[in-house]
RNA sequence: GGCGAGGUAGCUCAGGUGGUUAGAGCGACGGUCUCAUAAUCCGUAGGUCGAGGGUUCGAGUCCCUCCUUCGCCA
């Protein structure tokens, strides 16, 4: 047994949780179900990162404290992750807490002690009306390099130049539309390059990250780790730095530490205390992030850690970025989903198990593609896996008094197939690799179902009782075996499942998970494991998404989807063609086979759907519009080799080229 | 702009150190059972492995160029 502390990424308290943060929440979810299927002992913690200038600005304008805005995220998170069946251990917390505030001066302390922290002025852009400084985030202006108006002060998001915002071209604050002015201030550094060795040994240990990360962290230390500015001047919702009177710590600093803070929250409960998780290095640390953030858990805050004398994370596990239908989630699509949205309209554990397939140890995009979540969640679990447990129970219950028999003798080669595969799925849970879990657990139901299929108990049951209900049972303890194995993913499916056979609450375990139901066990009558997922509802949840998060920037970004430039214009191939011949289909009653005479194209056969529209010498003879470099394709009838353009669904029109001669390009 | 990662069947993905006819699941199509949430089971089709060069007896796998998507640039 290990002792493990297992965290998520805190989630910033500035807006609600959506289906991105999800797969965070519910990869870690998933290994800390795991961990205590294996038998290890597991705190996991999370809480709302809750300081910042974002924060505090957001809170500004809804007329609220800071406390009181990250207070109501931080409720709201909560709430979410409940409905997808996360909890943390010491409840969801914050980093705004007195505890997380002594954690951070302490190890702020050791910094300092270290000789690792500097001050030195730094200029800054300066709000005079507002009298405070402004982030990159809060200056907008004129790209200085392509001109374009109303940039934000670090990069610019019409040609993606980064610049300082001292670059800018007529500056303007965010917040109160003001002039900035330069102005000079103290800052604090933290000379992160001291730990540079350290952390490269640290970085080199096996397990810590993978090699995607690596690769990617290799360049930073290339080009020398640069000092850290982690001070900010108020007014600003953060902790004090000691010994300032405006001055405090930049958010990034006090967040990690809230891992600490929120860990001697979680122990206390526990009665254990913080060190047993931070200071014994038998316990396993194992942080889980996105690739977005991997360069202040694998630099800053390990060196924050070094200082202190604290325990190093085991794992940095990196988890890509969610896109949804292979896009980025985009708000005018309806794909920016929030957790509660989704939870409103399906069941929160389809989305575990479609995360679940695609996770995997490795940094890359997790794709949510909708069709495909309706299918695999359909296709997998309700008509493979838990039909398993409905295609037996009933009948256990309508020919042997819901009672259980002994296996099935002849069925002994499949039930060892089936646990070859089952005794790799935990470490697969520990290896992060859901996927193949996934995988694993499929394949032991098809087994089964194939078994199943070919001993037919429906039939046996009628000469031969005995062998039916040994038959039944076999294949029910395969469905069990598969449940047991999926109940990291799927908790309440598990725990219905050690319902029905009269198991205590929470029985399932690596251990037990391929033991033999013992005959004679009575089973409670079929629970309705699991419900399809109906493709409308999943249509249906888009569309509200689309209108809760509706914004009056809408229009920008449908503009700035549906058009195109030139050079994706010139790429169709327009061409004036005669028509020579037209002909009906056989077979077909709305299609025309029309023979073009395209110039220096040459003749081209194209088969068009024009029948029921236009008659066939109004299209004789007439100079139309033909697509000309559209692939060809295929049909019953012959190749397509083009399409003719015609104007209007329900009427069309011959779209023509009057005048026109044969192969004159359109442009 | 710099650096990095990806582009493999309709969809989602596997494919250490180059080696027989490129794999899986889902979907599609055909058939089958009827215990089951029209589920199961059997079978079929479908891929120029982004494009073009190169190295090699042999490349999805190595090298170069290009196209494209994405990420990072404190």
């Amino acid at each position: 047994m290990t002792r493990y502390l297992v965290t998520p990424a805190l989630p910033y308290a500035n807006g609600p949780i959506h289906i991105g943060h999800m797969v965070e929440h519910v990869q870690v979810n998933i290994f800390v179900r795991a961990l205590q299927m294996a038998g290890h002992e597991v705190l996991s913690i999370c809480g709302a990162d809750s300081h910042g200038t974002p924060i505090e600005l957001n809170a500004m304008k809804q007329g609220k404290k800071p406390e009181a805005f990250a207070q109501m995220w931080r409720d709201a998170h909560a709430k979410s992750l409940a409905s997808f069946d996360v909890t943390y251990d010491g409840g969801y917390g914050t980093t705004h807490t007195s505890s997380n505030e002594a954690h951070a001066h302490k190890i702020f302390a050791a910094l300092q002690e270290a000789g690792h922290i500097a001050t030195r002025e730094v200029e800054q852009y300066f709000d005079p009306q507002e009298n405070r400084f402004l982030p990159d985030r809060m200056i907008k202006g004129t790209c200085p390099k392509c001109e374009a108006p109303d940039q934000y002060g670090d990069c610019c998001e019409s040609c993606g130049a980064t610049y300082r915002p001292t670059e800018l071209k007529s500056p303007a604050s965010v917040i109160s539309g003001a002039t900035p002015v330069l102005k000079s201030s103290l800052h604090y550094f933290f000379e992160l390059g001291a730990y540079a060795d350290q952390l490269k040994s640290y970085l080199d240990r096996p397990g810590v990250i993978n090699s995607d990360t690596r690769h990617y962290l290799e360049r930073w230390f290339e080009d020398g780790l640069r000092d850290w500015d982690i001070s900010r001047d108020g007014p600003y919702f953060g902790f004090k730095i000691p010994g300032e009177d405006n001055k405090y710590f930049y958010v990034w600093l006090d967040a990690p530490i809230g891992y600490i803070s929120l860990a001697e929250k979680a122990a206390k409960e526990r009665g254990q205390e913080v060190w047993d998780y931070w200071k014994n290095p038998e316990t396993k640390i194992v942080h889980f992030i996105g690739k977005d953030i991997v360069y202040f858990h694998t630099l800053f805050w390990p060196a924050m850690l070094m200082a202190a004398g604290y325990n190093l994370p085991d794992t940095v596990a990196v988890h890509g970025m969610l896109t949804v239908d292979g896009e980025k989630m985009s708000k005018s699509r309806g794909t920016f989903i929030m957790a509660d949205t989704f939870a409103e309209h399906l069941d929160p554990q389809t989305l575990r198990y479609y995360f679940a397939c695609k996770l995997n140890d490795n940094a890359k995009d997790i794709d949510l593609n909708l069709e495909d979540f309706a299918f695999r969640v359909n296709a997998d679990l309700v008509n493979k896996i838990v039909n398993l447990t409905s295609r037996t129970v009933p009948m256990l219950h309508r020919y042997f008094e819901g009672k259980t028999g002994a296996m099935d003798p002849a069925a002994e080669q499949m039930v060892q197939n089936v646990h070859e595969i089952g005794v790799g799925v935990p470490d697969l849970y520990l290896a992060r690799n859901y996927a193949q879990v996934v995988r694993n657990v499929v394949t032991m139901a098809d087994e089964a179902n194939k078994y199943l299929q070919d001993s037919a108990p429906w039939k046996t049951v009628k000469e031969n009782p005995e062998l039916a209900h040994g038959q039944l049972s076999t294949a029910l303890h395969v469905g069990k075996a598969c449940l047991a194995y999926l109940k990291p993913i799927l908790p309440k499916v598990a725990a219905q499942t050690e319902e029905m056979l009269g198991m205590a609450p929470d029985s399932f375990n690596f251990d037990n998970a391929l033991t033999m139901i013992e005959p004679g066990t009575l089973l409670t009558p079929y629970p309705r494991l699991f419900e399809r997922i109906d493709p409308k509802k999943v249509n249906k949840m888009v569309e509200t998404s689309a209108q809760q998060t509706a914004k009056p920037n809408k229009d920008k970004e449908v503009k700035k989807d549906d058009t195109i430039n030139i050079d994706t214009f010139f790429k169709t191939d327009l061409r004036a063609a005669l028509v020579k011949t037209v002909e009906d289909v056989e077979g077909a009653d709305k299609l025309y086979r029309v023979e073009l005479d395209v110039g220096d194209l040459g003749q081209r056969q194209v088969f068009a759907g024009l029948k029921a529209h236009v008659a066939k010498e109004d299209l004789l003879g007439t100079m139309v519009v033909l697509v000309a470099n559209l692939k060809p394709r295929k049909m019953r009838f012959g190749v397509s080799e083009g399409m003719i353009l015609a104007a209007g669904d329900k009427t069309p029109v011959m779209v023509t080229a009057l005048g026109a001669q044969p192969g004159d390009k359109i442009s």
